[in-house]
DNA sequence: GTCTCGTATTGACATTTTTCGATTCAAGCA
DNA sequence: TGCTTGAATCGAAAAATGTCAATACGAGAC
């Protein structure tokens, strides 16, 4: 196995780890319903303390899987599509 | 979100976190790529000492994404196809 | 039976992760 | 300038995770 496939192996790996948590998959599903969603409306869906729902965005923001807008006071998280596309190859290519 | 939704997304984040470690997508590479390995070749491969090797493969397991078959003094893994086409239809719902 | 080889489990350790309370930052409004 | 509200960060505690050495298990060969 070559290095490159090693480091994107490892990126991917990242990006699934992101997914491995209950909260932050929740988290995505909402975003992909509603579209986009600010920290509050997504706090009270997912029942956790606001730095921990904080905390979750972060990881999921840094994985590249949402990205943030602020409008006014809120900030306004969306799924972001194309990234998540390409994990979907990278598992379809396990197949 | 019901109650069923919040499970299967609970399971579907154990497979994911099962998916989020390095050395692990490794293997299931490897085993996408040929089929078949033993705890040995995989070790080999992975460059870890054999009970992590045998340790990650208990967690694929738990997750439903490889199976094992003893032949011999060998034990085989191979990918749950089925299993991880499931998972990439979760990963394509949230598009 | 014993020996050997491949695999699994145990025990231990260091690191990471999840969670929260307390605090700080950012933006709008009085 | 404060004040209020939403979000991020800090600090800390508990839990989970990744790794290995040592040990135990399982299946053939002798």
């Amino acid at each position: 196995m070559s290095e490159e496939a090693r480091d994107r192996a490892t990126a991917a790996a990242g990006r699934f780890a992101a997914l491995g948590d209950p909260a932050r998959l929740l988290a995505l599903r909402l975003l992909a319903r509603w579209g986009t969603l600010c920290v509050c409306q997504l706090q009270a869906a997912l029942l956790l303390s606001q730095p921990t729902v904080s905390h979750h965005l972060k990881v999921l923001r840094e994985a590249g899987l949402v990205e943030a807008q602020r409008r006014g006071p809120w900030v306004y998280y969306r799924i972001r599509k194309d990234v998540l596309k390409r994990l979907a190859a990278e598992l379809l290519a396990l197949l």
